[in-house]
DNA sequence: ACTTGCACATACCAACTAGTATGTATACTT
DNA sequence: AAGTATACATACTAGTTGGTATGTGCAAGT
């Protein structure tokens, strides 16, 4: 066992107990009993709370959520089928525990935003992030005649991704996997009065 | 001051520190200490934080939340001119604050669902009422021509209300009040999808 | 061999937090 | 007038929680 291997497995234990508990209600306690370390690994790692929930946005969240959209900057490919396929993929690989617990993003966003800037401008980064890439894939459709000319490329690639928190929160109150479906459905169908 | 008004303060107070810090961040000695009361009223009135949380949801937000929804049942009115102007009234009447705080329902479904059965099925009873009465609006208006026949009701009415939770989530992270306002008229533009 | 620094473990603490036990002033009932 | 219920106030506690101070085994460098 190195250092970095127990450096991501505290990473990735804080991250499963936020997105069940939220930040605040997280117990380092409860999670390094878990892992069967002890507070002198963890505070070894991490200085303190905050800097774990910000680690675990910075190395786990952004990079996971990121992926895809920067892919799109190389990606072939008509955009919106490009979107309606990520969008159709998270939908299928989604289990009752991903629907139940929620979008680990739009749930830090909502707990946090209002009680600490620093986590708000880090979860700011990666959803204009994949705001921004959207956007851009959008406009080279536009550019291509695959989109609408006088498509909106920003205010759709933005309720998109409002469409798909909003999805999440809904089946989550309603505990249904088969209404997060039904409102991804909705989104594919909003997407594709864009295509040209 | 008498019993009645002290309760209602209090409820009133605890609802903004929910709205701000989440019911997990919520302080019951914040609260009193603000509102210049002990903890003799608090637990004369509540029994637990649990019940405070449960009477907020119960006498605080699902009245205001469904107080719209329920009155389309007697609206006279094109159904959909009704949902969006509800809409729109949102977003008008939406200060910098209701967007930094972001919505009270939403961020209680984020934060609860998991965590306390009680909340969820409290909170689902808000989310299925107003896409209840949402989708009863808008099936009236297939009846009278109004709203094209092929419209799936529950699911535009169920995609209303994340697109709405989605918009409020994105300009939270944001904090744009024109982000918002963005989103709210792709909602817009969606919706008028289905007039007949 | 000796130092240095990394990767932890152990023990501890101060501050907080929900909740309780008990007292009391006032209003209302009989 | 006396008893009773209501609407609080005061004082306290047990458990938790993030964080710290200190010690130690070990590997690498010199």
């Amino acid at each position: 066992m190195n250092a970095t291997d127990t450096r991501e497995r505290i990473l990735g234990r804080m991250f499963q107990d936020i997105h069940k508990n939220g930040f605040q209600g997280l117990r380092a306690d409860r999670v390094i009993a878990d892992l069967g370390i002890t507070k002198g690994a963890l505070y070894h790692y991490f200085p303190s709370k905050d800097a774990i929930g910000l680690a675990v946005i910075a190395e786990i969240i952004e990079p996971s959520y990121l992926a895809f959209f920067r892919s799109l900057e190389q990606a072939k490919g008509h955009p919106i089928d490009l979107l309606k396929e990520h969008l159709q993929e998270l939908a299928d690989k989604a289990s009752p525990d991903d629907i139940y617990l929620g979008c680990p993003l739009n749930n830090l966003v909502q707990e946090m935003s209002p009680l600490n800037e620093d986590f708000r401008q880090r979860l700011k980064v990666v959803m204009d992030g994949m705001i921004h890439y959207s956007t851009r894939a959008l406009e080279r459709g536009v550019a291509q005649g695959q989109v609408k000319a006088d498509t909106d490329c920003a205010a759709v690639a933005s309720f998109m991704m409002a469409g798909m928190e909003g999805a999440y929160g809904v089946a989550k109150v309603q505990k249904s996997l088969s209404s997060f479906h039904r409102n991804i459905q909705q989104l594919l169908n909003y997407l594709e009065l864009f295509r040209a």
